[in-house]
DNA sequence: GCTTGACTTAGAGTCAGCTCTAGAAACTAT
DNA sequence: ATAGTTTCTAGAGCTGACTCTAAGTCAAGC
């Protein structure tokens, strides 16, 4: 079974610009060729597909996907290596998860400070008293909810 | 209180070039400017570069981030459409984390993929008798000891 | 045999998000 | 006062990841 280009870009939702682009920068050197120079994936290339998608997905850049890659026609010799790559990206990825929990969590107290003000009526009531500044004590008691047991999504979900 | 664009740049640890670039695409009209025309950073923007640090460690494009800011400097008029797009975000995030959490998975077993590779010495242990390519029951071999319970990142730990 | 459509390459163009340069003006320390 | 540092603007330059164009090749259907 041989898939062309257009199947492939199919099949993975990725447009054969970007295939081709893949290939030049070296990702895909184990695509085969038919007579006519025309790309030939076989199925066994799904499973470097694969890798390079997720590695993609966790924003790992073009040219290391490639030295990964690299590493992976090299053959026995570099099984560490690509071990210790995987094991590297997946502790940057956990790392990245934290932090955008951390985020999650900031949006969540945005959104009931302005559920709260929208209750109101006006941002003012957020407000040190005759400034248009933003009292510390307000996200205080917001993390005291917090501390107290509420959800961040909950406290933030209007209504 | 009053910061220079230096004292924020340290502080926040970016670079001067980039909160002037912030300031060019709309991120920062709140910031005033002393007789000489330098900015001057109060206290309360501290409130606003929390809000779009957040926004661009969820990924959100500086356009969207400066309507946002936009729609801070309005008023009372805006605080659902400011709550719409907090959710808005929220959502995209909480679909992001589910998606990364994918990516650490698939990142996992490859680990294991590897790590029994290394301890037979060979990725050939892998492969269909006679070929280069990944018999596809070793992904099911995988699947199997985490439906029975194991942890893939335990299961992708080496030694 | 001829058109249509998928493919090939090299190389140009695009976009976001910075990052830097140049030249001028303004603070800061001695 | 003067040297050194910081800031200002406008605008150029850079990087990564595509995305497309042009000109040509190839295979399939009428």
């Amino acid at each position: 079974m041989s898939y062309s280009i257009g199947q492939v870009s199919e099949k993975l939702s990725i447009s054969p610009y970007t295939l081709r682009y893949y290939d030049k920068e070296g990702l895909l050197p184990f695509v085969d060729r038919n007579e006519a120079g025309r790309r030939r994936f076989k199925d066994n290339d799904f499973n470097f597909l694969e890798v390079i998608m997720c590695l993609k997905e966790a924003d790992v850049p073009v040219k290391q996907i490639g030295d990964f890659i690299d590493l992976c026609m090299t053959g026995d010799t570099t099984l560490q290596a690509r071990y210790d790559f995987l094991t590297e990206h997946e502790q940057a990825l956990e790392k990245k998860m934290a932090q955008l929990q951390h985020t999650l969590d900031f949006l969540r107290w945005k959104k009931w400070y302005y559920k709260t003000a929208l209750q109101a009526g006006t941002e003012s009531i957020h407000y040190l008293p005759g400034t248009n500044h933003v009292d510390p004590a307000v996200h205080a008691e917001f993390e005291k909810l917090v501390a107290d047991g509420a959800s961040p999504a909950e406290l933030g979900k209007l209504a």
